[in-house]
DNA sequence: ACGTCGATTAGCT
DNA sequence: GCTAATCGACGTG
């Protein structure tokens, strides 16, 4: 059993997309589900969408409908949406109303077991090949899958602040030895040039991260010898 | 390692 | 009617 860490506030959350997007990086997502079972995750990728002129956002040029409300409400709101009619993303809102930050990665760190079956339970073809660890939660609607963050549970969790009983964040001081890269966003298919724009941010050598961005690696290690 | 394709549903992104 | 911030399966190299 792990240490549990204090739990993060909604003062730890107050800062724009960009800056929450880098803070989570190496903080723990936890989920608490029936019978205590305790599901843990360490954050190695995220990605912002800011609204205004952000056209992948869905918050852009300021439409606001009932879906995308968490966007619009106060930092730490957690916004769930179901993408290509059958996955879900998990997104915390920050301090500018109408921008975002999407969970695309998590480290797993305790709970695998119960993770691995919501996994499997998912999957339709019987293969039997197992699943690595690492890449239990290696994707935004992985992530929400092996949390069971699903369609009987989105309504317990879409619009409600991270101080609730079901999910929440931890701190991890002993976890700031790391790097990060900057990179363009995963699965944009609008928004033309904001299609290039640094606004995903992963761990460098994390396993669990869903797509690593070899030309941004490659950047980022140039620019050590400075 | 990488590209293509089909699945499936709510909101209008 | 059409789209989508994805995933897993399958094919190719």
């Amino acid at each position: 059993m792990s240490i549990n860490y204090r739990r993060l506030l909604k003062e730890d959350l107050d800062k724009p997309c960009q800056d929450l997007a880098l803070y989570l990086l190496g903080k723990v997502l936890v989920r608490k589900l029936d019978h205590n079972t305790i599901l843990k995750g360490r954050i190695v990728e995220t990605e912002c969408y800011l609204g205004g002129e952000d056209k992948a956002s869905h918050s852009f040029n300021g439409r606001r409908t009932e879906a995308n409300e968490p966007m619009y409400m106060p930092i730490g709101t957690c916004y769930v949406y179901m993408t290509y009619g059958m996955y879900y993303c998990f997104n915390i809102s920050s301090k500018e109303p109408g921008a975002a930050v999407l969970l695309r990665a998590l480290e797993p760190l305790e709970g695998m077991e119960v993770m691995e079956k919501f996994r499997v339970q998912k999957t339709k073809s019987n293969n039997t090949k197992s699943l690595k660890i690492a890449k239990l939660c290696d994707g935004p609607s992985k992530l929400c899958i092996a949390f069971d963050i699903k369609k009987e549970n989105v309504n317990k969790i879409n619009l409600t602040d991270l101080k609730n009983d079901s999910l929440w964040l931890e701190d991890d001081p002993f976890y700031d030895d790391f790097k990060v890269i900057h990179s363009a966003r995963i699965g944009i298919n609008r928004a033309e040039e904001w299609n290039t724009k640094p606004l995903r941010f992963y761990i460098l050598n994390n396993e669990s991260v869903s797509k690593r961005n070899k030309t941004a690696e490659r950047q980022f290690e140039e620019n050590q010898f400075d």
